[in-house]
DNA sequence: ATTAAAATATGATATTTATCATCTTTTTAA
DNA sequence: TTAAAAAGATGATAAATATCATATTTTAAT
């Protein structure tokens, strides 16, 4: 069993709010764990009953619809909390998640986190603050998927992965993400991620290496995404 | 000056958790207005300083694209807080409210609201377990929005506005949505909801007088709104 | 009451995006 | 290593939705 105090990835969520002695309580009760690539971290419909922590690895989180096509709401990385929404409401989960590449996550249960909450201020605070920016950023989702063209949509994403995943040493974008979940991110068919990605590519604006994105014009795709052409 | 702990308003929403002397303070620091239909509440990128507690009437949250294109968010009514989020946030709205009919609302400052958060853990965890069922609303607005056809939405939008707004004598709506507006909260052009309405009128499934809805089969609606049709 | 302006309605057409078909490339598993 | 499966790519076509044009009705202002 590892330490809470000092896990790094602790320092950027709101697990940095919390006091050395509830830490050691955390360290006692958390389970760590590795998720395989593909593996669900849990369903739509299920009881989350925790809070997880992601050390390392990007899950997906999504709903599939009545007519089995997959929506992608969230891209959860290393240093992000998943669950605090559901733990609040206490209702079973409206999402599932679902890992993109092998990850290591500790599991917080319920009780842990619920007493936290009501004993530690900042805690709560910090919790509140991040829920308040989630629901900024699902609002600005919602306005931007539905006023703005697939196209734009694509830029602004590729923007998005540019300026909140880290680089491989090749420089490509360190998240490997299939041209299905690039479409259910944006909220399109897969083919026509396709063929906006190629075009992408064919003005020069991006490079693709398989699953590798290269950005080499994130003015272009601000352009882009803004719809001036 | 009107008390707060006599308001029925404050019954449906997180201040009732308040106790008497925080409701007593907060009486003497909250202002009562009455807003026209068509007054801005506040506007994108404006710092709200406080919270709206909505007595009566109803108002838009929307925002407005680059385009000039609006896109409703939320629909907020009496019983509503409006505000918590970017007052939570520290940071200026990222959306616009605007009146769609004359409403009565009281402004409680900032500063009371911020301490009584600190203060109060019952109002603090309900506050938050609101935030995340907004949070919970706006992923499925997401998923409604990408994954459902403008019929889709359009149904689910006469269920949701028949499940959660009170009717007039009539029997119809109490809320008059312009043709406009009805297609900025599905995300649509006007004239598309324009026709659908006349479809779904033309089907008997609502009828229409003016702005005034009338739902006559909800059956078939929730039909529609799930794709067998 | 009258007129102008705004909102609603509807047809015709254009645009965007999805779907289907097929081929190529990459990945996986025996 | 090789065959099968999955993922990616691209053209052709269909479907959904937006836009434009214009007529009608409603609302607001004089």
């Amino acid at each position: 069993m590892r330490k809470c105090e000092q896990c790094i990835v602790r320092q950027f969520n709101s697990l940095k709010e919390l006091t050395k002695d509830e830490l050691l309580r955390m360290s006692n009760c958390k389970t760590s764990k590795v998720i395989k690539k593909g593996e669900v971290l849990f369903n739509e419909g299920e009881y989350v009953n925790g809070v997880f922590c992601i050390k390392e690895g990007v899950c997906k989180v999504s709903k599939i619809s009545d007519n089995g096509k997959e929506q992608i709401i969230h891209l959860i990385k290393s240093g992000d909390l998943l669950g605090e929404r559901s733990l609040i409401s206490g209702e079973t989960s409206n999402l599932k998640a679902t890992a993109l590449n092998d990850m290591e996550i500790c599991f917080i249960p319920k009780q842990e986190i619920i007493s936290d909450l009501r004993e530690n201020q900042n805690f709560s605070m910090s919790v509140l603050k991040k829920m308040a920016n989630s629901l900024k950023n699902a609002d600005n989702f919602i306005v931007d998927i539905a006023l703005k063209t697939v196209k734009q949509r694509l830029a602004h994403l590729l923007l998005y992965l540019d300026n909140n995943f880290k680089k491989n040493k090749e420089g490509a974008i360190d998240i490997l993400l299939s041209r299905e979940d690039i479409g259910s991110v944006i909220g399109t068919a897969t083919e026509s991620a396709i063929r906006l990605l190629s075009e992408f590519k064919k003005k020069k604006i991006i490079n693709l290496k398989g699953k590798q994105i290269f950005i080499l014009n994130s003015v272009a795709l601000e352009k882009v995404s803004k719809g001036y052409e």
